[in-house]
DNA sequence: TTGAAAGCGCTAACAT
DNA sequence: ATGTTAGCGCTTTCAA
């Protein structure tokens, strides 16, 4: 007993609850991976790691050509609350199923990527969820062949099929504006985002189908290109409240672009929504903080990690299972930085 | 050569690239570890690995009793842009040293804190970064008793001496309030952080030392309590705004209040800088991008994350080394939110 | 159901 | 400087 208490924790291996509970250690390994064990040895195993305070040793396990229980994410940024957002739901996900993360931080360093995959690949992690990659070709198709596991974020459209979870962007784009027209504004500021990604470009499409739907004509000055962030979104406003007639609404591609459209019109001296009604599209937690909280296109964003690393989860376990890619619903959270045309100052 | 390029990579082992290069393994070993090998066969080494893209194994390694090369990063949250930062200035050092980053989020959830320490050291990472740990008086004497290398990043004070990364906070607290007063302010409003984070109380202190000091009364309406976040900064200005004799500058103990702070003085249809002067604390990329450009105190996030890096790949090298605690300068950084009370129009 | 034995890919003594 | 030999802790055959 004396003994025992002196021995750390992280020495006792598999071979010494075999020991304590009197039994091979094959068994033991038996009880951990829930094979076939006696009722009665179980017991006694588990007792003994219990007593004992046995932690398996991943690398081992990984070693001997069991799973690592680690799955990797790579991600451009962590100062980005979309990608953070993404993160938790994946993180929670984890925790239920007792699977451990790896981060690998891009900062859109080309090379970084590829140089991430190899290394990840090697027996490292299990499974591998890529969000928003960049040159995705270069390493898909050796995943692929490979037939590692792994799910794509918010991709761009590829050549060929890709197990992956998006959200409805163009759907999204089509809703807002079609709230913004029925609270009955005609002229509506529409701020993009990067236009190189796809989910942009899928926003920007929704916007002009909606006008036409409504038979407003697209009017190109309206449509200003931004790039998701914040200074650029402040810009783009400046120029769209510039204009001879300007907007009597504004429809920001992301939550952060709203955010530098939101200052713009402030520093206009106008009123949000008095003045000018302002719409996001996310829904990151600061959509809900900011004064007047944001009216926003929401995409569920860490469902969508959630959802991804299910996703992942099944391929690690069913290496055949067929490709899927999901699509969650985007949904319109109203706030406060809309309000119908009629009541507004502008009118 | 024509069966090569069908062996996939993963399954290139040291014992592979001895072959090719016609030397035992251990030869290949120490190359990877750069450990004494003749140049004539080193070269050969390296050759045959970049030809067959030997990748290591780093499950093998760690369990060979080697380093794992990972290390482990606690954190609450990842949605919080502070988090992030810091989180970039580890990764950043990680790259540079070829080391992998595993991480834990624990959403503030107790017992997870606990739970990820016991798992992490079990030969999974070779040291841990804990940022603003909660309870960690918890597991940290078991860490210290294992002889397990850790820093803790922006702790509060314990009992004992632990290695740590901080910044200045009471420095900054100082230095902000004395630009305030420089700037002619003598109603400088402040609100806290949350009272029960170390450098929360060491911010509000340097803030009543710099009054002291300028022999300007400390009036307790001017101090309202936070929590670091942003609809209570709104709140707390509110309050603040609503004074009979408000203040004419507001120092908030973060970025993240000081951006609700400047939607409450908006709200109010003042203007900033000319109606009120808004200070903030971090320097959180977020604060260079709102309008105006929000003046802050700033702490090195990225730097203190590097620095943790350093100072815990040094614990892991060097177990002996002396506990060390490395406070960081925080440092004005003046944009665009204060101005003099000379030019204000309160004034 | 259970135990014995082999081996995952590597590092670190130990020889030479 | 280099090669040989043990393991690291575990999973997984293979027998029994």
């Amino acid at each position: 007993m004396a003994r025992k208490s002196l021995v750390a924790p992280q020495d006792i291996t598999i071979f010494d609850v075999a020991r304590e509970a009197n039994v091979s250690y094959s068994t033991v390994s038996r009880v951990i991976n829930n094979k076939g064990v006696s009722a009665e040895k179980r017991e006694r195993v588990l007792r003994a790691m219990a007593e004992l305070g046995y932690v398996a040793n991943l690398q081992a396990r990984s070693l001997a050509g069991g799973k690592s229980h680690i799955i990797g994410l790579l991600v451009h940024s962590l100062t980005v609350e979309y990608f953070g957002e993404i993160a938790r739901g994946v993180d929670e996900e984890l925790a239920a199923i007792q699977y451990d993360l790896m981060l690998y931080t891009t900062h859109r360093r080309k090379g970084r990527e590829s140089a991430y995959v190899t290394r990840l690949t090697r027996n490292l992690v299990d499974g591998l969820l890529l969000v928003l990659p960049r040159n995705a070709e270069a390493y898909l198709e050796t995943l692929r062949q490979r037939r590692f596991p792994y799910v794509l974020v918010d991709h761009q459209g590829l050549g060929f099929d890709v197990p992956s979870v998006g959200a409805t962007n163009w759907q999204g784009g089509y809703d807002g504006t079609r709230y913004l027209i029925e609270l009955g504004h005609r002229r509506i500021g529409f701020i993009t985002g990067d236009m190189t990604i796809g989910c942009a470009r899928d926003r920007l499409a929704g916007y002009e189908q909606a006008l036409k739907d409504a038979q407003i004509p697209i009017d190109p000055a309206l449509i200003r290109e931004g790039d998701f962030m914040q200074p650029q979104g402040f810009r783009c406003a400046n120029e769209l409240l510039g204009l001879e007639e300007p907007p009597t609404a504004i429809f920001a591609s992301n939550d952060v672009s709203a955010f530098g459209v939101m200052e713009a019109v402030r520093n206009h001296g106008l009123r949000i929504p008095d003045d000018i009604s302002i719409l996001g599209f996310d829904d990151i937690p600061q959509a809900a903080q900011v004064y007047p909280s944001l009216t926003t296109v929401r995409r569920p964003l860490a469902e969508m990690g959630r959802a991804a690393a299910q996703l992942l989860f099944r391929y690690i376990n069913e290496p055949d299972a067929a490709i899927q890619r999901i699509e969650l619903p985007t949904q319109l959270i109203v706030r406060r930085s809309c309000q119908p045309l009629a009541l507004s100052s502008l009118a």
